[in-house]
DNA sequence: CACAGTTGGTCACAAATGTAACTATCCATT
DNA sequence: AATGGATAGTTACATTTGTGACCAACTGTG
């Protein structure tokens, strides 16, 4: 028999790692908000840029339009969010934060910060040379180019 | 508004990093074999210990235990695996891969590691740190002590 | 300005995954 | 050896996700 490790495995290390990390940071919004991953998502993008389309937001988050069409439904009954009709292009709507929303966002992001920063605190010296590589790696896996992917 | 960019976001990045590179390894035992990645998963255990139960399968690559049944069912109807009735407890079931089964473990490993290879060369003399720092993560977020977890 | 092809968004359906209940067996205690 | 609690594995059900069809509105070409 040929020998693969599969924990030595990067695609799996790469994949339980992430996993792992993204179910930590549950603790951050879970316990108080009871999001999703995607509502996350959505609800992070539309913090960082005040108005967007559904389909803009599924470039910026990476995600599927279904996937951010159901966030954004969700995020909408939760009234975090509203909609309003695009003036240049009646297909598309104008999502943003209620100030509900941003209420909650301006809560969510300190602990949010916090978490990445004691995640990196505790590799230490070797955090910063990890986000460079982790730099060449989405370019190499050619991150930047997907169409429908995945969680945080 | 205070600031998170969630494209710099690590949860998110490693996310994102491991759905592509997963993405990209599915083009190797894809197109031959057309595994899942829980499939996949079982396959590459079976294969690097010979007989084991479904549930130490599901330990060893960090499946919940419904994930692997029905990986194994799976497996089993294409001939891959073979069940036996365990003689010290008979809750449990050996498995193990059959001759067709091996055949085709032993096609997918070479292809799995030269993906693997192919991925840490266009890395360069960064790959080394990143494993280092990829086991360090491993521990700080306690990959190794969880239950039911997820994909490569 | 009419028509063809494209695009934003939603919905219905299918596939995958998680959760909980259940069966059979094991193990420990009495 | 009988009973109570744990454990391996499967199944049924609920939830989440992906796929494809669809509608309305846009764009470009003639």
């Amino acid at each position: 028999m040929a020998k693969l490790q599969l924990e030595q495995f990067l695609p799996y290390r790469l994949n339980r790692i992430a996993a792992a990390v993204s179910q930590d940071f549950r603790s951050v919004y879970g316990p108080h908000h009871d999001l999703t991953i995607p509502e996350w998502r959505v609800l992070a993008t539309l913090g960082q840029f005040e108005a967007m389309s559904a389909k803009a937001i599924g470039r910026h988050s990476a995600m599927h339009k279904t996937k951010v069409s159901r966030a954004v439904r969700a995020l909408e009954e939760r009234r975090w969010l509203r909609r309003r009709p695009s003036q240049e292009d009646r297909r598309e709507e104008i999502l943003t934060l209620t100030t509900l929303g941003q209420k909650a966002y301006l809560e969510i992001v300190p602990k949010a910060l916090a978490f990445e920063r004691r995640l990196l605190e505790q590799l230490g010296p070797e955090s910063e040379p990890l986000l460079e590589t982790l730099g060449r790696l989405e370019i190499i896996v050619k991150v930047a180019t997907r169409a429908g992917d995945d969680e945080t």
